[in-house]
DNA sequence: TCCGTCATGTAAATGGTTACATGATTCG
DNA sequence: CGAATCATGTAACCATTTACATGACGGA
């Protein structure tokens, strides 16, 4: 499974504009954490890696001595490339559900407690993607905004059907 | 981030009675395959390890010189005490959501397709739920079954949030 | 002056998959 | 006999996180 952090970076250096490389991190902390999120140990290497390939380049010197990257032609088509390509299934764990699974070797209660604090999880993610919609709507605009929803939107629907799952679970339980 | 694998293992061992590595493999990929899923590479060198530590014990010499493997009274006691602690969350990454967030970038209609990939896969997903579901209530009984129920559920009701998002997404875009 | 934030980077450890090697057994 | 499956194991590789080191800058 080949990384795809250059493509998260090239992705919105041309999305957004030139950003450095703590700025990238506090747009996918803002913006794609549900979905994506880098840490700085991936970050930085792999921006020197890019720009060693020619991906980007340092453009201005901002504030605070930050490196200012913005993506270049090259890195341009790299990013479209990979944007045509279909994307690779992910498989995600959830220990949640793992120990869900083995459940008859613990009490049920210790079970029930864990799917209240998964259920209070849920409900707070809800109120965050909708707040998400709300900004995105206020501030942005464009054809991006358009995009931008769609993938709050999973995040929301997904966090009300788990919201609703653990009810159900805990009204069987009960 | 701790390993988990050696969870999965004493957890399958327990519910579902002594096993070989083939067999854990085979019987994750039945079972708990949505939500965890092992490689051989970890699998065996955590057998190995797990019985070191003396918290499973090779049983009886299956068929096919397969080496079975049981769970001890010590391994009993550390899955039940991981089973007791609060789940970690998990940070999944979604390719086709990175992309999307970057469609701006391309063409309409590839996002189309790939949106449209995503709901045959999610329709797919939806119909397989639905047959485990039977699979179980037929096959299984006891009170593992409850909980086994409610893994099973909770994908079938992600898949069926997809295909319908998936729906809404394509709709907006026409 | 001192704290918090901004900012870049690296080293070590961790965790995991993939690909390969090996060979037994069963079935057609 | 030959193919498919059962079965175990390892080595190389890859990706990623964590923890740490370093220091500039702005404001209270």
């Amino acid at each position: 499974m080949k990384s795809k952090t250059r493509y998260a970076i090239l992705g919105i250096l041309k999305t957004l504009g030139p950003k450095s490389g703590y700025a990238l991190k506090k747009t996918m902390a803002e913006s794609t954490a549900y979905f994506w999120s880098e840490s700085f140990g991936s970050l930085y290497p792999t921006l020197a890696q890019l720009e060693k390939e020619g991906a980007i380049e340092p453009r201005e010197k901002g504030a605070r001595r930050s490196v200012i990257y913005s993506i270049t032609a090259k890195g341009s088509v790299e990013l479209e490339k990979w944007l045509f390509l279909p994307a690779e299934e992910s498989r995600p764990r959830s220990e949640m559900l793992l120990k869900l699974f083995f459940s008859t070797e613990r009490p049920k209660e210790v079970t029930c407690e864990q799917l209240r604090a998964f259920r209070a999880r849920a409900q707070e993610q809800v109120q965050l993607f909708k707040q998400m919609a709300e900004q995105l709507r206020k501030s942005s605009s464009g054809d991006s905004l358009k995009y931008w929803l769609m993938t709050v939107r999973l995040g929301q629907l997904q966090s009300e059907v788990n919201f609703q799952w653990c009810n159900e679970c805990l009204e069987e339980l009960r």
